[in-house]
DNA sequence: GTGAAAGCGCTAACAT
DNA sequence: ATGTTAGCGCTTTCAC
């Protein structure tokens, strides 16, 4: 049972090398006989010989193996994002190492050194907090790396994001088309990249029209549904209400209708509702959402070709930054 | 940059022995004394020495790896799984690799084949389809592994599933309570445990309360939204309608809310819908749904559980199948 | 208390 | 057209 390139190569009197370079495909390259390719490849089957990848990437230095470092899979959105990188790794021969951060710095630190320690050939990170020297470390150290959704620009990285801003800019825009000028926002964790562009996006939209902003309608702290439901609840609970509300994720806006249901407000009539991300329930929620949809498939197939690309790379490739546009869906909520 | 153990023994005029031995948190057992220990840890920490997990796992025979094979990581049943699995394979030291069969049998046999010969220590995996022999190959060959979600009774492999006979049969009493006579079935995959364990669930509710089973109330054969759309659009426009449906998944549900609101009906007033698992916008929608709720949670932990027992197991350790109970979720739907 | 050496299962450079 | 050999970077047995 199990056998490997050594008892193969017993079996038939020939050395482990020729084993491997047929097994490897490299078997007409290295101008093995097609008898030999031949013998090998059916004694090879019969025996269920397959090669220990373990020691082939001891060897190679290569283990075709990425990392995918999210802050929580569970989180649609980057369910989603894991779902078509995987699809393309698999496509190119890869396979993916899943780790979670737990939107927590020291978990994305330990966890990236692990996924370093086990020599992926490559990370893609949605990068949590606003410490990322520990990125800057496993670049250094020539690990290709591509950062999704969350981007340092401080960092020499490729980064593969919306465009933030002026998803959020569109989003408050749309509402300032439909007539309002009470109009909230609901931040997540201040501090990260894309937070900051929303929030800057929707500050733009509003001095564009003229329409004064209120520090106390800048609400939100984390991306947490409960953190919405609470945030949301408090703000429509004060006596002077805002009509309109941009949530910054997908969970705070769940969060958002869970409050107005609560408090049995009704949306939009009583507030109107923004939100970001489109998923096949988003369009039969009560009532059905007004979103900027991120095109969750071109991150995760752009990142890993990025990706590929930096790994593949005989000279540490151009750093970019791609920004994909967030398109506007409306629907009954605004 | 990127010092390795034999590059710290020849800077500290020690063996790699000695260093393999501290670093691995072997030093006290191998009566290293304090002083060299504390000599190592420093200038690794200096020198940023990590160990090569690559190594250590060929000359092991352990990668402290697990491999996790679901049909499709986007969709929220297996992303939640996959959450709970790796939080529980993190704790107790492992990495997860994830991989999609992507609803197919070819490809699930394909990637647990590769999982297998990257030597990961164990398996779990939410078998698609009706043939398991590339299953119990890896088991032959030693592979511990732990089936979640679906199962095959004839294989001799743990598993940890939702009673789903009872949990379609407490769905569809509910519904006779509520005084619908007329059930329909929108079914997934035919041949798939979940699947057959459902319908099977739901004619015994049928049979039990006397009420008779009509053959075209059994619809769908697939677990996608579109199909779940398609069928009940079909089935909604024909002359005999049901009053009520028990649609056998997450996405079936989603499509059959569409295909309500396409064709202008109401639920529950025209047709009442039980469905499965809930998710945190499952309350959300519009209705909110009735739902068995699956514990995701307790899947994924029991699943990594069993297979971290497999895995340490010095002798194979018996063959269990965990049946979780679901439960019984009211809401607007029904 | 620590060193020396063999070897995990492959690949690749060098022979022939 | 194929064999031989020296590692990849660790762990572990056996020495001393």
């Amino acid at each position: 049972m199990n056998y490997d390139f050594k008892d193969l190569a017993k079996h038939l009197g020939v050395s482990v090398g020729t084993i491997s370079r047929v097994l490897a495909g490299r078997g007409d390259a290295a101008r093995i006989s097609k008898a030999t390719q031949e013998r090998i490849q059916t004694a090879a089957e019969k025996m269920g010989v397959q090669p220990n990848e373990l020691a082939r990437s001891l060897r190679t230095k290569k283990t075709r193996t990425i990392g995918l470092l999210v802050p929580d899979i569970a989180n649609p959105f980057f369910a989603s994002i894991a779902h078509y990188v995987e699809q393309r790794a698999r496509s190119a021969g890869y396979s993916v190492l899943i780790t979670e951060s737990q939107e927590l710095v020291e978990k994305e630190g330990e966890a990236g050194r692990l996924l370093f320690n086990r020599r992926v050939d490559g990370l893609i990170v949605a990068p949590v907090g606003d410490e990322s020297s520990h990125l800057e470390e496993l670049r250094l150290k020539g690990l290709p790396i591509v950062q999704v959704d969350r981007v340092f620009q401080s960092l020499q990285i490729t980064a593969v994001v919306t465009d933030n801003f002026n998803a959020a800019r569109q989003a408050v825009r749309h509402l300032i088309e439909r007539g309002h000028r009470q109009i909230a926002c609901l931040q997540g964790k201040a501090g990260g990249s894309v937070n900051q562009e929303r929030v800057r996006g929707y500050l733009a939209a509003l001095a564009e029209a003229g329409v004064p902003f209120k520090e106390k309608w800048l609400i939100g702290g984390s991306h947490s549904l409960e953190s919405g439901h609470f945030e949301v609840t408090k703000m429509l609970n004060q006596k002077s209400r805002p009509t309109a509300l941009l949530a910054i994720s997908n969970m705070l806006a769940l969060g958002t209708l869970k409050a107005a249901r609560d408090l049995n407000l009704q949306i939009p009539t009583d507030l109107a509702l923004v939100s970001f991300d489109d998923h096949p329930w988003t369009v039969l929620l009560s009532p059905s959402l007004t979103t900027m949809a991120q095109s969750v498939e071109d991150i995760g197939t752009l990142a890993f070709n990025e990706l590929l690309a930096a790994i593949q790379a005989t000279k540490p490739p151009s750093v970019k930054t791609i920004v994909l546009p967030a398109h506007l869906i409306v629907r009954e909520s605004s």
